[in-house]
DNA sequence: CCCGCCATGTAACACGTTACATGATTTT
DNA sequence: AAAATCATGTAACGTGTTACATGGCGGG
């Protein structure tokens, strides 16, 4: 459930609509989650009936009211419990590496796409990351940043390597 | 529906039984997943049902007969073909991050905790990496570590740094 | 005029984990 | 005698994605 504590987490920094949550998450933390609607409408729910948000209806122009959630007591206490916990550890879920795994029926030729392609997907992930960075304000903002950026790194890093065997191979 | 492609390949390589699989998964693939029976089983009766695999039972001694599975024509198509298609592009989905980011309230000592945590599992990850390698055989095998110890390194680094960066803060 | 943004929500589906159920054999 | 290994499977539960449903407003 770690969806529950994004909410609470962004709703710590101000109170939000359950559409400002997606957008914020998207442009902020799009390398970390993708945190749907069909999640984000739900989680909100659910965090107001276990009074952990409150949610006070805003009337629009012309629009049906918008309702802007903010976090109590009982979620900050939540909040900080769970961020004293240290982390669950979790894997490298790539699905490129299971394929490099399973690729030994492939040519050389065929590998060589593969790792091309990759290492495309890198560099636009550098650039676009680089792009964002331009446009942060807070620390810790830039730590996530800089924390993808160093991974992407070292990934392209691993894969000009892998071009080189691969070509030699 | 990625673990019908780690079953498919894994089969490519040599005729197992679920039981195999989930041993070999451990052993070679943990840093990449960590399939359960829950999910193997199931995902052989359904490659089974479409033809993708075939069975046959080998009685033993003492024992309930086992069922070992091999891929057929059919699905050593399917799997050249996955093979061959772009790997989906994944995100950095770390529970660890998104504490950081939301950490705002946390005190620096607080913080620290955390980072030190990290640098621990960091560390240890790294040490389980080095002592796997050593038991490796084939390439393929060998670049999925060279992946995983890449990235840890980097993780370590940027670890490393944060830490500074806090102490001064 | 059409497209995209604002804004909320639900339902079907897919996926995966955990725990349970069973039971003999080999190792410590 | 206890624990781990071999070996298969199911059911409940949790979580998340996708697609659908709805509709006014503002800019190109």
């Amino acid at each position: 459930m770690s969806h529950r504590y994004l909410v609470l987490g962004l709703l710590a920094e101000r109170p939000m609509t359950g559409y400002d949550i997606k957008k914020h998450v998207k442009a902020m933390l799009s390398a970390v989650t993708n945190a749907s609607y069909g999640t984000l409408y739900p989680t909100l729910h659910k965090l107001l009936t276990e009074g952990a948000v409150e949610v006070s209806e805003v009337p629009q122009k012309g629009r049906p009211s918008k309702k802007v959630y903010r976090i109590t007591g009982l979620g900050q206490q939540e909040l900080e419990a769970w961020l004293k916990q240290p982390a669950a550890s979790d894997q490298i879920r790539r699905e490129f590496l299971l394929k490099l795994y399973l690729a030994r029926d492939l040519s050389p030729q065929q590998l060589m796409i593969l790792v091309t392609n990759r290492m495309d997907e890198a560099r636009a992930m550098w650039r676009a990351l680089v792009a964002e960075k331009d446009e942060i304000n807070n620390p810790r903002q830039a730590w996530v940043m800089d924390y993808a950026l160093s991974l992407c790194k070292a990934e392209m890093e691993w894969l000009q390597q892998l071009e080189a065997k691969i070509g030699v191979a």
